[in-house]
DNA sequence: CGCAGTCATGACAGCGCAGTCAGACGGACG
DNA sequence: CGTCCGTCTGACTGCGCTGTCATGACTGCG
């Protein structure tokens, strides 16, 4: 059928000419009426915006975007899961992008996907948008941490061929390619606050059930707990390396159990922590009289779980909204600097999980530490009777 | 600057015409080629892609929208939140729509927007979709529960000025307009399933720990709750309403600790359910040797809490792909019946969070039931030895 | 009063594709 | 041996908007 015929019918979607035709302007007065672009009379606009209402019109967003060259969207690359930090990431990405005037366009990449991440860039160059986030990338070059070395260098970097800006998040920029910007949570400070905090309470040192190490936020946690025995030059546990589920904090907390001389553990995030724990109670171990477990994420039931879980919580939507300033800088000014984001505040939340190591097990090892620099309350209460206020 | 002159350099984005060039076609059947159309010639379908590899071409989707009348987008309508149940059914949807063809552009609604969901529907439209899926939607009119009635008419039925399929996503199929489409996770099937349980067990009733009612999938929790003890004659204790959270839930605790008589719990989430079991271990009562709690979601924590949180599963997954598949029919196939998806299987996940009541008390009503029907473990054991497989 | 500068509007072209149609070619068929 | 049909390809056009430029109307000022 020829294109014309369609339209004979008056149920057709109206267009910028049909508004234009009822409010008697040009269909380019229309278009700019819509933009918000000055130099059109109170009157006109008036009119415009009445004939627009009884039309109906909506405008062509496919027809702006091949016009002006922009699509005013943003896409957002994203691990297909439901743990809550990636879920939390993309809401305040959401919202930062619609603050900004942007649209979002989600593809979700299964770990282990045909093509990936770079995939998944590609699909969402296809649908055309004008900058992308890649939320908690993973390495996808290296399998698990091997013994100790992990934060290594950045495996996958995706080798970008667009011109389009890219934001990372939880990761280097780097793996963005060469000009995209990042912003982070601040995963290593906050891994090495939950740490400290354990040492702070008088542990020997400290155990990591890391998450998989394919992850980029698993890696700042494992190098944060690194770096927070080293400045206190304790020795460092074997890491055991869980996949972010509390079955695998379980399975972990039975190996952990039967180890026999842990005391503390830091797990990179509270669904491994709980997994953990019931583990070690199932071991007959208490927590936190005989084991101190600290989680991260600070996922909304931790504070209710048995016992109320310590953990940090990790700045979600802060991150989100910074980052996507600077990804919105950067499609609209490419030239001003970035201005790297500042790093979020580090909030450790103690709550029942902690406590000082049993008093019977004297350090073993050669070099005997003063727990001198112990801050904050030693004797943290094993749980807390009131519940956080439901924020 | 005259449109043309911006691509006197080489590094402009390629264009059909340029791949038709280097390939001897011309741009129509380069286009072809790119549709997967019938009618070009193996030769002529390796020289275009050859042509298009060595240019590094991609499609414009922008003007593919414009020219053809669909953009193969989908917009997801979603409340911003990380709870499990809507991160997961968006995660869902968007596979299922990766599977089908078509790319997703999402929209969070907050509780309490302006506009709320009419207003994403809109902003949708405006981008331009195809089909749009409405997930979880609440119910923009209405309160909370007065005291018992809840599952009332749709409120806030969204009066949708538009021609494109809407698929609802647990809510009535009404709530998007006359012509939506829905899908559900059997929400009421499944709390009468849970229901069921703790009555079979031997409880004389269950009280309820209710979502908030604005949420359509709170009240088929609520109504699934309530069919369950109609059915069986029992009373209907007050319903207590939370807002999902396990600090609503641990409020709810409190007030149920206090008033005595309670020995089972039907809670419409696990976060509230876990919430309001600390309360009460709090209150001195234990769990499931005092009180019965049953949760809802099968959240991934919650064979790992203390106790092992009996609950009931939803088929986030199946749902989004039948619920797709529905749209995606209603885009291709206007004609075509909708053929009503098939309501997917009840699972409950008996965990040790449930047990038959404490003996010394009796049940006080006139007629006693023998909990003749009670299947599976009439004591389950207080805790999974081992965890289950980490699907 | 004449001219520059500002404001307000319209005419026109073109963004990069897909739809339509016309045609070229080759084999099957009567 | 002409006709018909199925296969393959290209020319042309238009989707609905925005960028550019031209054009008036009006202002202020020398």
């Amino acid at each position: 059928m020829p294109r014309g015929e369609a339209r004979s019918e008056s149920s057709t979607v109206p267009r910028g000419v049909d508004v234009a035709r009822l409010a008697g302007v040009s269909q380019k007065t229309v278009s700019r009426v819509f933009n918000g672009e000055q130099y059109v009379s109170a009157e006109v606009r008036r009119r415009v915006h009445e004939a627009a209402e009884a039309l109906g019109y909506r405008m062509n967003n496919a027809a702006r975007a091949l016009a002006s060259g922009r699509t005013r969207t943003i896409g957002v690359v994203t691990l297909g899961t439901a743990l809550y930090g990636p879920a939390s990431l993309l809401i305040g990405v959401e919202r930062a992008a619609r603050d900004a005037g942007y649209a979002l366009r989600v593809v979700n990449t299964l770990e282990g996907d045909p093509g990936g991440v770079a995939g998944a860039v590609e699909s969402l160059l296809e649908q055309g948008v004008d900058g992308i986030v890649v939320s908690e990338p993973i390495d996808e070059g290296t399998g698990g941490v091997g013994g100790a070395e992990g934060a290594g260098g950045v495996g996958g970097a995706l080798s970008l061929s667009t011109d389009v800006p890219v934001l990372v998040l939880g990761a280097p920029a780097a793996f963005g390619g060469p000009r995209a910007v990042s912003a982070g949570v601040g995963a290593e400070a906050l891994a090495r606050a939950a740490t400290e905090h354990l040492l702070d309470l008088g542990h020997v040192t400290v155990h990591h059930l890391a998450g998989p190490q394919r992850w980029f936020a698993a890696r700042d946690r494992l190098e944060g707990w690194r770096a927070a025995l080293a400045a206190r030059g304790r020795g460092r546990p074997p890491v055991i390396e869980g996949d972010w589920s509390a079955a695998s904090g379980y399975t972990a907390g039975r190996e952990l159990a039967s180890a026999g001389d842990v005391t503390a553990v830091f797990a990179a995030n509270d669904d491994m922590a709980i997994g953990l724990i019931r583990a070690l109670a199932d071991a007959g171990l208490r927590v936190p009289e005989d084991v101190s477990v600290v989680g991260f994420d600070d996922i909304p039931v931790s504070a209710y779980v048995t016992p109320p879980l310590t953990t940090v919580r990790q700045p979600f939507d802060s991150v989100a909204h910074e980052g996507l300033r600077l990804l919105v800088q950067a499609i609209e000014k490419p030239d001003a600097d970035p201005a790297p984001a500042s790093d979020p505040p580090v909030e450790l939340v103690v709550r029942g999980s902690t406590a000082p190591p049993p008093v019977r097990k004297a350090p073993a090892r050669g070099r005997r530490q003063t727990p001198s620099r112990a801050r904050g309350p030693a004797h943290a209460p094993p749980a807390e009777g009131k519940p956080p206020a439901s924020d």
